[in-house]
DNA sequence: ATGCAATATGAATCACTTGTCATATTTATT
DNA sequence: AATAAATATGACAAGTGATTCATATTGCAT
């Protein structure tokens, strides 16, 4: 619980120069790139350093472990992912056309960061504490709009913490299917029962 | 896509006399105790055969390598959740009904194996093939269920194979929430809320 | 231009892990 | 009781990967 602040990850020693800045980004995108080609396990330093074309040694000017040029890629990727929905949900005053909305969001995000997210699913196994902070946040982010929306009569009153956690089981589970094992949109079909559903679900009256 | 077998996995040799199946057993609970808790990648087979008590020969007379027991195992484990849950719904007649029943089996059941279940979770990053089997049959049971509930006009009728995996999401992610991180099973609130989303968002009519 | 901190190198070390194999023991069958 | 198949052992070879370190180079400040 609580905030935690990941900004600043131990294990990570930033550059103090221009050419060390360089050297620091290469490793970056480096290791997302093996990291989600390979998975977390199956990649090793070396693989990442002969990606980024550097040396050995190099690598833990930068990162301790492996563990943590990992953790400095996840959090990266959290803001990125949020700030993707975020900004597609902004200006859409109803939260229940929110919810479409967020959801196309989030399927065109994975679709074209499938690697990408093959890492976030994968924290589970690397780094327990903060993949819990990686769902809380954004659940909690999320149950703080909920709530807002059912101060507005927008949605029904209901526990916004479950409701939250189902929404984005729902989402991650529909993302998986057809974005992530398709490569394709979820089909209209699927979209349209998926939307009946939460409209239902969360609204105040049935039509 | 079509229907897979895993009753008879390659790389595992089922041993031929009684001696034999008592440390083939032993071997597979060794490693469903050691994958539990250390995960799948953090476990070698030395680790499984101290634990098992036995030497490292051993363990090459009924398996192939690693990943052979790991699916061994997973094959095995999703039996027991199916069987689980479908006996605990068995009996109950309404789909609606059926479904609050199904939760609370579900989460009993990660109360009581939560070891076992981080295996399927791990699943996605070990043998992708069989992680896409263990949850393609497991949604395509669960719609299969739904199609007869929207036959009986139990609930409205919508594309099963969508809600299935929505259902399925939801309810991974509540037992993640709270009998995965906090050993419980969830609040009366958050109960309350889901079974009530779940209702209107699947039933005929609201109230 | 000088000197010091930062950066870069890659060979070497250390800690493990997997998988094999010659040998020994046990079990089932006759 | 004899015999062959099945089971069990543990030392060992071979490989892999993480991390360190002595050394070299570069860049920045003075």
């Amino acid at each position: 619980m609580s905030e935690m602040d990941f900004n600043e990850l131990e294990g990570v020693t930033r550059p103090k120069t221009q050419r060390g800045e360089v050297t620091f980004q290469k490793l970056l995108e480096a290791a997302e790139a093996v990291f989600g080609e390979k998975g977390y396990y199956e990649t090793s330093i070396v693989d990442i350093i002969q990606r980024a074309g550097v040396a050995q040694g190099t690598f833990y000017l930068y990162f301790k472990t492996k563990k943590d040029i990992f953790r400095q890629l996840v959090v990266h990727l959290h803001h990125e992912v949020r700030k993707t929905i975020q900004e597609a949900v902004q200006g859409v005053a109803n939260r229940l056309a929110a919810e479409t909305t967020g959801l196309r969001a989030y399927h065109n995000f994975l679709l074209e960061h499938r690697n990408l997210y093959r890492l976030v699913r994968e924290l589970e196994f690397v780094d327990e504490d903060l993949f819990k902070w990686y769902y809380q946040s954004f659940a909690n982010n999320y149950a703080r709009r909920l709530s807002q929306a059912m101060e507005k009569g927008d949605i029904r009153k209901m526990d916004p913490e479950a409701l939250a956690y189902s929404l984005i089981g729902l989402n991650v589970f529909i993302g998986m299917r057809w974005p992530l094992w398709e490569n394709r949109p979820a089909p209209t079909i699927a979209v349209e029962t998926i939307v009946d559903f939460i409209t239902r679900g969360l609204g105040t009256e049935t039509k």
